[in-house]
DNA sequence: ATGGTAGCTGTGCTA
């Protein structure tokens, strides 16, 4: 089973590009997608007619939205991160994917960006990563087996940025920033790409800005982290960098998971 | 210190 996790920057901007993507040879059985930037309503459709995925939105007017597309059986799909009731931004999106052996909670997330730090952006920031802490421990207490995947805007450590010393007071890179991720490791989630590369120098992003792709200045911020049976499972975790060279790419590009599930 | 780019239904905000 594939898995690939994408922040599309906006899917009416992105359409063309997904569309194709979704019918590659290689497409995926199931696509977390973040940033559609788009509400429900207005979130074209028929990008999937024809291909056999289904297809759920949690979508909010001009910011965020994520997206869970899957070939396979989806189950008990909910919406929305728990532990706020107050939280209006459309970040967060689950469900079940059956595989051929087992299922998986597929828990799809856009994690706040939380510049400037400080200040209540970095705040939401945190507060979020606690309660994505809290529902992480509750799907292991009831050993589900399950997955977080998506744009986390945490660069975990110096291997992850082409200039490290350029994020260490940015909210994705501060200490702070760091721990709150480190937390979830240690509650026994396996972070997939570094687990299969330990090396430096893959990034799943790079800013529009200033070149940052021509000069390969990148940061790995999407990313997948497993749940102890979904880890024994996985056979491969990859990063489709060849994308952000492409016509009107988005400024991230897709990571990939295989499993034998 | 600044500014560089893209995507939103915008005249600034978010990233």
């Amino acid at each position: 089973m594939k898995i690939v996790t994408w922040n599309i920057n906006g899917i009416k901007a992105r359409y063309q590009t997904v569309h194709d993507w979704l019918r590659a040879e290689d497409a995926p059985d199931v696509a977390v997608l973040q940033e559609i930037k788009s509400t429900d309503d207005a979130f074209p459709r028929d990008i999937v007619d024809g291909t056999g995925y289904t297809l759920h939105t949690h979508g909010q007017k001009g910011f965020n939205g994520v997206a869970l597309l899957s070939k396979r059986p989806l189950e008990d799909v909910t919406i929305g991160l728990p532990g706020d009731a107050d939280d209006e931004q459309a970040r967060y999106i689950e469900g079940t994917v059956i595989g051929d052996t087992g299922s998986v909670r597929v828990c799809g997330l856009y994690l706040p960006n939380g510049n400037p730090a400080p200040g209540p952006k970095y705040d939401y920031k945190l507060a979020w990563m606690a309660r994505l802490e809290a529902r992480a421990r509750a799907l292991l207490a009831e050993e589900t087996p399950f997955l977080l995947t998506g744009d986390f805007n945490v660069i975990p450590d110096a291997r992850d940025a082409k200039r490290p010393e350029a994020w260490t007071k940015d909210a994705l890179g501060l200490p702070q920033t760091r721990a709150a991720f480190r937390r979830l490791l240690t509650l026994g989630l396996t972070e997939a790409f570094r687990t299969r590369t330990a090396a430096p120098g893959h990034y799943s992003f790079w800013d529009y800005q200033a070149g940052a792709w021509d000069r390969n200045d990148g940061i790995r911020i999407d990313h997948f982290l497993l749940s102890p049976a979904i880890a024994d499972c996985m056979t491969d975790c990859s990063i489709q960098a060849d994308m952000r060279g492409r016509e009107k790419p988005s400024d991230h590009v897709p990571v990939w998971l295989t499993l034998d599930l």
